[in-house]
DNA sequence: CTCGCTCATTGATGGGGATCAAAGACCTTT
DNA sequence: AAAGGTCTTTGATCCCCATCAATGAGCGAG
């Protein structure tokens, strides 16, 4: 709760503002695998205090595993809109500290401090923003292409680096991974190889990666210098 | 100007508010084909009066055209945020009424009525909802169910017919389409041919459909029973 | 430590859509 | 009305990735 409290924006003009939203968030803790359960009834905003979590679909017949929308990490603020059409669940994807709020109420009290919810809706439409690029890059895009940006963006996420080298370890597994990007494991798991041979991804095990030059990465993937300075969040 | 004022929210406190936002607004007519001026120094709110625009991102080496990431229609509200990376342009396609605002200082009046504030940023919430859902489909689906879709899609918005049989004109060629949906415009034709063929469309001239069964289309588009009532934008 | 299971990798094959190429339809201009 | 150009349709071929199948590696439990 006190991880929530710092990122709500520096301006917030009044500290009371925090306190009434705090009382009516609740924390969670989610152990690896487990899901946030459903609420049809209410749309709900919800702070990654720590670990990380997978929007994902609800399965169905063509996609056995639930296609996932997005990934999510720590300090990140995602909103679950109740859905008409087919659930959509938060999965942990190792243990995580989550603070739930209604978003009803959430907004009714983010009313009275504009600055809060002037912020809340520069990141709704940032991310509406990166969910339109991602959306277009994903139109016609090779598997190989994908795993680069995919690699590049959990760099940004996971290991704050935007350029050079860097090692970091992936909490989703490859099945996630590929149901991300529209993809099956073989081929995802065949990209990561031939990554490997052209020596730019070094991995061991199952989860750690060691990426040799990011910039080259993104060069492949075909992002057209997105600058170091921009946080891409999602 | 007027329809404007028309499509804020109902509960709008103020009707000052609306006068204030008008002031800040100006009106562009673009004839078919132009496109908004990009502005890369602020983010911009653009509502669209009359006819219909496609938003696109600039042509490079793999996507001679610009691919297309949505399309917008009379009575949208969208966002045109400044792209640090490649720009994204509103390019009318049929004839264009538009009302452009700073979204700095539109944000900055909205603050003083949370109704407007909140109704902005319920309408980007659903947008980046729907952007995501819409991502989920494109990741894996067929042409044939990307086309269906799309014409289930435009049924929705241009006819407001979300079942049954419809018939409407389509403001975009078919290299738009197939940019919006990852296609060529080979497969796009080719796909059209199919639905014909199997009964579910009918086409005169180069933009002119008719849908004989919507439901149909819908099913075999992968949609599960997306309910009549969920007014589909984006 | 080793068993056992899940997850990841690698191989072989087939299909869907991109690409290359050409003919035909539609709208605009003269 | 005819001409010209663009947009669309149709055809042929190829390649990438999904699918099917089997082996191998990593992680947890006993």
């Amino acid at each position: 709760m006190e991880a929530f409290r710092d990122a709500l924006p520096p301006g917030t003009g009044d500290a009371l503002t925090a306190d009434r939203l705090c009382a009516i968030g609740f924390c969670l803790h989610l152990a690896k695998g487990e899901e946030l359960a459903p609420d049809p009834h209410e749309d709900r905003l919800v702070y990654i205090a720590e670990g990380s979590a997978k929007l994902a679909a609800q399965p169905v017949a063509d996609a056995p595993s639930g296609q996932v929308l997005a990934f999510h990490f720590g300090g990140d603020m995602i909103s679950v809109l109740r859905q008409s059409d087919g659930d959509f669940r938060l999965v942990a994807l190792s243990d995580c500290d989550l603070v739930v709020f209604p978003a009803d109420r959430f907004l009714d009290i983010a009313q009275s401090d504009p600055a809060v919810l002037r912020s809340v809706l520069a990141r709704s439409l940032q991310a509406l923003h990166r969910s339109r690029t991602r959306m277009m890059q994903m139109g016609h895009k090779s598997a190989q292409q994908r795993i680069a940006d995919f690699l590049v963006s959990m760099a940004e996420r996971l290991a704050n680096c935007t350029s050079g080298a860097c090692a970091f370890a992936l909490p989703m597994s490859r099945r996630d991974i590929g149901d991300s990007l529209g993809l099956t494991i073989e081929t995802v798991s065949r990209q990561l190889t031939e990554l490997r041979e052209a020596g730019l991804v070094e991995t061991e095990g199952r989860s750690k990666v060691c990426l040799s030059d990011v910039d080259a990465l993104a060069r492949l993937a075909g992002r057209q210098h997105s600058q170091a300075g921009a946080t891409s969040k999602n």
